[in-house]
DNA sequence: CTTGACCTTCCCATCATGGGAAGGTTTATT
DNA sequence: AATAAACCTTCCCATGATGGGAAGGTCAAG
């Protein structure tokens, strides 16, 4: 044993693929405060620990959570992120259960993108109408008063 | 007077421009409670009151709160809308800093816009390689765990 | 044996909104 | 006049995803 400490686990860990949080937050993309929050909401499992306490990671661990990352990404919610790695871990899952919660989140997507096309369409046309120098008059204020 | 309690301010009030926060919040389009709150926050004044402690309004206050609810209706943040309320109630304003106001506004919604399109891209993508039956094999799953 | 870089938990803040409890007031209906 | 319904008040808590920061323990290297 290399331990020059009493409870040196991490230290004999690193190398057989176990690290501590920082070190699993860099390399997943989830900073260390995201992760233990994940940790606390039970989207993911809770991690082994060291004799002092500290968390570890093993690579799987951190595969799940470059997952979660990728996931967070293209905007899905935590929720739904939950589902996803339920049907991830599941080698018996139907690809249509996918497919089906992506559709379902790109009308989530398409609705609000709508809306703010909406709110960008009605404001550039007040916009447009403003001739926006040193005299008070302002169709924008108008219209919002109105 | 028509009074029939010992308190009853607001039953003379009614019918002088001023009622309550209930009636308030329908004239607005405001909840009662995100009325209490700006007064809370500062957006708008604090109002009068009965003798009970009931808040009072008058029809410039619901015109203000009406205002409000038309610039949260285009997106505008609660802190934006502050200095629109300003602007508002500014005569001597230059229409230039309301313009620039709405321009900074519509280019956040621009970059939001833009961000959920991209999402919307890459999972439109990941969805029509996607067969959807019941077999397990998903490329959504796929480049979410690669 | 100290220093600095970690780690731990715990609480607080964001932004806009709503739910609900506990309790007081007004209005309407017996 | 008594009671019930519909108000109002304040206070606390929750959302979703994230970060800040404090107080304190641990570990590696000098």
């Amino acid at each position: 044993m290399r331990a020059t400490t009493k409870f040196a686990e991490l230290g004999e860990a690193k190398g057989e693929g176990l690290t501590n949080i920082g070190h699993a937050a860099r390399r997943s993309g989830v900073s260390a405060k995201m992760i233990r929050h994940y940790e606390d909401i039970g989207l993911v499992h809770r991690v082994g620990r060291t004799r002092a306490g500290y968390r570890i990671y093993r690579d799987t661990d951190i595969h799940t959570l470059q997952f979660i990352r990728r996931s967070r990404d293209l905007g899905f919610t935590i929720k739904e992120i939950g589902l996803l790695l339920g049907l991830w871990q599941n080698r018996r899952r139907a690809s249509a259960d996918v497919k089906k919660l992506a559709l379902k989140h790109i009308a989530d997507l398409d609705a609000r993108i709508a809306e703010m096309q909406a709110m960008r369409m009605a404001l550039t046309r007040l916009v447009d109408c403003c001739h926006g120098d040193q005299r008070p008059d302002c169709p924008i204020l108008d219209d919002l008063g109105a």
